[in-house]
DNA sequence: GTCTATACGACGATAGAC
DNA sequence: GTCTATCGTCGTATAGAC
């Protein structure tokens, strides 16, 4: 029933599913070694550290093998609408349509805890966030934005998606969560109509 | 030192800043003690069902009296650019330029005890939800936007200050935050330019 | 490398004195 | 209406058999 070995990125695939819905605090050691299969003490024996460090590893790998599967289509010198629209149907996939939460949320609640892990978690969320920010604004930069407005691009499309999650989790309608990914290559790239968008410069 | 008899009010008052930063879980009997100032038996005196109702109480009156005071600007029959930007005044000291965590976020969680509120903390989240949408679509509508539109931009108003709530808890960064107000009369209203601003549909 | 068993503290919640 | 004292449970973490 158990597969008795699980190799280190099926467990952490486990565990990143707990985290994801019911954040740091608020995963438990049972609800990880039942969505494992593991005892709670064999997860100590593959993570000493204990529920800080499996917390730490699955933002780690999600901020960095799972964005740069999502982010592959962006890989080249002049991402195009239709590289930004499969990202977008990426993060469709990865939030399930905005069904499930993003670790960014739900691991960056203050805990007590919390320090325990060193601040290793935040360090990890704060990576990932500048990860996906910087990935974004490259494609903003590449449409011609400046630097400070690319990076605002980013921010804002971010911030739309999260916030849907948001949004999706309180009112059960994932309709946000769509134009937020459907706005993606506006969002970023400007208003597409011209090959060579001239920005319309939003001062302030 | 501590006062003897805190009146309700206040009590949730409290309450409120505990269950903000912490989240329903996160939020201990210990914490929300402290925070008032009363031992843990003497917060169950005030809400015999403990923690679940404490919450619900908190989520309510955030939801109605909160809301009422934020959204008074609004409360005429065609909102002014003046008007919104006044709310967004309140929303900035109410989530402290983006310091403080919002209540659909932190509580949204799915939790083991959640079943014991049942369901009632979730229903004043969906609410409270309901209530902002309906605040901000009225203004779209008055600025002439279709129920579905005006439904739309309030969404996306919203999930646009959430976003930008979760990315400063992540990165310490609150311009995505101030960025999310200085745009509310816009992305409510459309492009202000032409007083009666007859939307560019931007069908979908 | 997984298991059973257990330590020990913090949790939410209650009883009863004042 | 507040307090002290306590209950039972579940939390994280460890020890040691297999």
């Amino acid at each position: 029933m158990t597969p008795r070995t699980l190799d280190h990125e099926a467990l952490l695939d486990r565990l990143t599913g707990v985290f994801r819905s019911a954040g740091y605090e608020g995963a438990s050691l049972s609800d990880l070694s039942s969505a494992t299969g593991l005892q709670r003490s064999s997860l100590y024996h593959r993570f000493p550290g204990g529920k800080a460090q499996m917390a730490a590893e699955v933002v780690r790998r999600v901020g960095n093998a799972g964005m740069d599967a999502a982010f592959a289509p962006l890989d080249h010198a002049q991402p195009t609408v239709a590289d930004v629209e499969a990202v977008g149907r990426s993060l469709t996939a990865f939030y399930a349509d905005g069904a499930i939460s993003c670790l960014l949320d739900t691991m960056s609640l203050r805990d007590h805890s919390w320090a325990a892990t060193g601040g290793e978690v935040a360090d990890a969320l704060a990576a990932t966030a500048q990860r996906w920010i910087e990935a974004f604004a490259g494609v903003a930069s590449s449409a011609g934005a400046t630097p400070g407005e690319a990076r605002a691009r980013a921010e804002d499309a971010i911030a739309a998606i999260e916030g849907a999650l948001v949004l999706r989790r309180v009112t059960g309608d994932g309709a946000a969560f769509a134009r937020a990914i459907a706005r993606l290559p506006t969002a970023l790239m400007g208003d597409t109509k011209s090959t060579k968008s001239t920005k319309r410069t939003t001062r302030g």
